[in-house]
DNA sequence: ATAGAACGTTCGATAAAAGGAACAACGAGA
DNA sequence: TCTCGTTGTTCCTTTTATCGAACGTTCTAT
């Protein structure tokens, strides 16, 4: 996890009211915040409070930490970024991750513990994932299940590509 | 979603805290922030700022939208508690969840649109899930998909159960 | 051409969040 | 017992995020 990066939120912000066809004017009145602090807030000036940036969530209809979470950081290195959404407590471990991969990426990753298992889920975009050598395609709303105490890999061609990875540590838990 | 309700981030802030066996002053200092800011927050006075909530998350390791979201939140009528991740712009259509059911609680769901699939990974505790009639019992890393335009639920015994849940619309997307 | 309405920005005033110090309460150790 | 250190809270001060209004632009319609 990386520094907030203000600026971010800014581009963020702004980017998603014009996806919706809003004006600045518009979002800050049905937000019920002053146009003037929205605008500074995409300007990338600023530091919002709780509430602003609920409010804004609200409006734009956006899970929260997507507003200030960087959507699109390439991770300069292999074009993906991922995000922790949960871990479970009890045995076996399991992590739950939320990730998107930029068009034409390979990322290997390590094996993992002997009996770690990894479930995927895409949300949208194309990807071709599993243990390398057995890899298959994913469309949206496609899931894959596989042995990830070997080497395992995640490549997109010329789309995006966002999904959910679980990753359940059947084995002795590290930590 | 519901309301921000910011004393229940007091309240989760200071459940996150004590978990780690930290001081409420050891956490002020480590985030770098005044300790009667951080007395304040947890007593449900006050409207942190994106910086503070920031600092805050990264001291405890906790992937920030879950810091601000209700965490635990019985929902009163069902034990259920529902939470966005993403969206998926793709088609078919895909809508992530993060879901966490209280012990002894059955959640039923209406069919949805014809050809909608819906996928689940248990992350902890167990759960039985799946159509009405076809239920199947699940254990921390199991994987479940059913088809979801029939009616079907969800059912925890005397665990807590947390899970991710992607709901594929394959027919006409209704948005 | 011109009046009107909308856009997004900038500015000063105000409310509030964050910082800093003093506080009582508690426990550990000499 | 007495001291020292730490706990978390409560003041007061300083900083600043927010608001409201005025501003220059641009576009539409009269």
């Amino acid at each position: 996890m990386d520094t907030p990066s203000l600026s971010t939120l800014g581009q963020h912000l702004q980017t998603l009211r014009k996806a919706r066809g809003w004006s600045l004017s518009q979002l800050a009145a049905a937000a019920g915040i002053a146009k003037s602090n929205l605008s500074r807030l995409e300007q990338g000036n600023g530091n919002p409070t709780l509430d602003t940036i609920w409010r804004l969530a609200v409006q734009l209809k956006v899970p929260f930490g997507t507003l200030v979470a960087p959507i699109a950081v390439p991770l300069g290195e292999d074009g993906v970024e991922v995000r922790l959404i949960d871990q479970g407590k009890d045995s076996p471990q399991v992590d739950a991750y939320w990730m998107r991969c930029a068009p034409f990426t390979t990322r290997v990753a390590e094996p993992h513990t002997p009996g770690t298992r990894e479930s995927l889920t895409l949300i949208s975009g194309r990807l071709e994932a599993g243990p390398e050598g057995e890899t298959r395609r994913l469309a949206a709303g496609d899931t894959l299940t596989f042995a990830a105490d070997r080497a395992h890999c995640y490549r997109t061609g010329d789309d995006w590509a966002t999904l959910l990875v679980s990753v359940v540590y059947c084995g002795e838990v590290p930590r």
